[in-house]
RNA sequence: GCCCCUGUAGCUCAGUGGAUAGAGCGUCGGCCUCCGGAGCCGAAAGCGACAGUUCGAGUCUGUCCAGGGGUACCA
């Protein structure tokens, strides 16, 4: 924020570099890692290597030529602007900024900024994150959840940092696991159907697990068992067949089913506050995707095996001339004639860029599915889409359990609803005892508030390429680093608010001057809210929602801090209460802020 | 075989090549006459191994060791 003291002594070095016959090497600006004051560093270590490389050093150890360098630019250094001291040490010059200037400074932008403040400029760049595909005809597990937390956070991340921002939904509606829903359905239970939203589609999934049951082959079969089993197999195949066909029955029940995974799709989406602007179903790009196999055919990027009964297959490495074994070789038609996943993404991908005029494509998909994706942007390559580079994997780990890895068929998942229950059950208890004059509707949504709050920051603050072993009373935690915590310093802050405002005293937000002797509490949190703005660039940058979920907490960490130590409303003199008031004002801004970023709510009460 | 990811405190995780490697949980010890104790303050405890690059390496490179994942007609 104080870019133009940095400027000045730029300014000052280069010309000391000059004089002094000095290679010039650029000042790495940093904040100063000591807290109790203000200011940035830079070290002239570079500076000392880089005389010494071109042989006109002094002989010295570069460490202690560094500090001779920076006592000396100290000297140079006189009467700017903002600044209360430089000093050097270590071979680190260190310049120190005014201390109530800089604080009314952060806390005047935050106020009137408020909601905007961090936002970036625009970008001038239409970015889709595509997030939130689960197989329909399925139940939305807690992997599920990690996928869709990440993908949402990562595009209000992007949308704030300046990008045109689209959410894009690729629901795996057709394929085998589907189909063997169906036929179960239809054997075995046609005409039921349970009337929850939740219960209807958490059952589609039992008849998964009934029916891979039924279809997968055992010990010590008996030949009537192999029989039975064979049977069913012959059925789920003449189903897939029929729904490739156009059957109406078949397409109808697919349909009719589809819709009992999809409205509970959206309810978990609702309660997630994840909008998604365009839903691509995989069916929808089936079609699409044949028509690529024979572009590819009659462009010669796709080699046709289909005349000596195989399939068609794009040699990538070949195409691209690499050496070394990188993209291999993939198929992508299948010598039955039908797509493959690879196929519809180039299609899906096609479709993003000419009819969305996509210039940034990222897919939050699970790690394990990275050579396909890089198989997959490879032929877009080859295709001629400029955009395939930039279109970006954001693989993240997989979810798994303490016994092991997550299993649809075996029935071994643990289903978000079940989570979602048990976190507001949790926090009910909590409440009850620490909040007894709240009503039973607040009392229930807050709890909704908490429990998901405590559920998405336990995602959000592992790194992506981490995998987690979920552990249910871990991602409940209320208490340490989680996201009750966050919003406690939230509610904190209200609270403070509240009761300034009741005993009618009037701050003046605005005007607030910091001139007095800051305790170190006021100015680690002051220096917290002037991160805000870098936080969301880094994060926006890397795409890791992580950094935003570090910085939440270190801020909320340094308001509870603040709120322990620095009385506000008992504050004595009435401009020591109004500057903190603007602070606590501020700190609450800034909290709501990240908080929005991270998907997580607010609230006022918990 | 080849490719990718991960080894940091007892456990779970942070740590843009820079000053004294940080949190949470757990353990131990303090703090409610005070704006909400879902909190605050403090203690003990750590970079898988070996080389290399660099003024400087938890961070970059290489080789090992250990764990996980992926490797053309699943998604």
């Amino acid at each position: 924020m104080f870019q133009e003291i940095q400027q000045a002594v730029e300014t000052t070095l280069r010309a000391f570099c000059q004089a002094e016959g000095i290679p010039f090497v650029a000042p790495q600006w940093k904040p100063i890692p000591f807290a109790g004051e203000w200011g940035v560093s830079t070290s002239f270590f570079q500076m000392a290597a880089e005389e010494a490389r071109a042989g006109r050093g002094t002989g010295k150890p570069v460490p202690v030529r560094a500090q001779e360098l920076a006592e000396r630019m100290r000297n140079q250094l006189r009467g700017l602007e903002g600044v209360n001291r430089v000093e050097s040490v270590k071979g680190y010059l260190n310049i120190y900024f005014e201390t109530g200037a800089y604080a009314r400074r952060v806390v005047e932008t935050v106020l009137a900024q408020g909601a905007d403040f961090g936002r970036g400029a625009p970008k001038g760049e239409r970015v889709m994150v595509e997030y939130a595909q689960p197989n329909t005809h399925h139940s939305f597990h807690i992997g599920h959840y990690r996928n869709t937390i990440l993908g949402e956070v990562l595009a209000r991340l992007l949308e704030f940092a300046g990008y045109e921002t689209i959410r894009a939904s690729y629901p795996g509606d057709i394929g085998l696991g589907v189909i063997t829903v169906l036929w179960m359905y239809d054997k075995f239970y046609k005409g039921q159907e349970p009337q929850e939203v939740h219960a209807r589609g958490q059952w589609l999934l039992k008849l998964y697990v009934e029916a891979t049951a039924l279809l997968e082959k055992k010990e010590n079969e008996t030949p009537e068992e192999t029989a039975r089993r064979e049977q069913y197999e012959a059925e789920r195949r003449e189903m897939y067949r029929r729904w490739d066909a156009g059957d109406p029955y078949v397409r109808d029940l697919w349909l009719r089913t589809r819709e009992w995974s999809l409205e509970e799709l959206r309810d978990i989406l609702r309660r997630m506050d994840v909008k998604i602007d365009v839903w691509f179903f995989e069916s929808e790009v089936d079609e699409p995707a044949k028509a690529i196999v024979e572009e590819l055919v009659q462009r010669g990027i796709a080699d046709d095996e289909r005349p000596q009964g195989g399939a068609v297959i794009v040699r990538i490495d070949e195409k691209l001339g690499l050496k070394q074994e990188k993209y291999r070789t993939n198929v992508i038609l299948r010598s039955d004639g039908t797509t493959l996943y690879l196929t519809k993404d180039l299609a899906l991908a096609k479709i993003k860029f000419e009819k969305y005029g996509v210039d940034r494509s990222i897919y939050v998909v699970d790690v394990r599915q990275s050579l396909h994706l890089q198989q997959t942007f490879a032929i877009l390559r080859l295709m001629g889409f400029p955009q395939a580079e930039k279109c970006y994997h954001l693989g993240y780990g997989f979810v798994s359990l303490p016994e092991g890895a997550m299993s649809a068929r075996r029935g071994r998942v643990v289903l978000f609803m079940d989570v979602l229950e048990e976190a507001v059950r949790r926090v009910l208890a909590v409440e009850s005892e620490k909040s007894p004059e709240m009503n039973e509707a607040e009392r229930r949504r807050v709890a909704e508030q908490i429990g998901l709050g405590a559920l998405a920051y336990s995602m959000l603050a592992v790194d992506n390429n981490r995998d987690i072993v979920f552990d249910m009373d871990a991602a409940l935690s209320f208490e340490g680093h989680t996201g009750p915590y966050i919003q406690n310093a939230h509610v904190r802050a209200s609270s403070i608010l509240k009761k300034s405002k009741v005993e009618g005293q009037k701050s003046d937000l605005g005007l607030s001057t910091f001139d007095y002797e800051l305790t170190r509490h006021e100015i680690e949190l002051i220096e917290q809210l002037s991160r805000f703005p870098q936080a969301v660039e880094q994060a926006a940058n890397e795409y890791r929602p992580l950094v935003m979920a570090a910085y939440a907490y270190d801020l909320a960490n340094a308001f509870h801090s603040f709120y322990h130590a620095v009385p506000v409303i008992q504050a004595g003199q009435e401009n020591v209460r109004a500057a903190r008031l603007a602070l606590v004002a501020a700190a609450k801004q800034v909290l709501a802020n990240a908080l929005r970023l991270l998907s997580i709510e607010a609230p006022e009460v918990m």
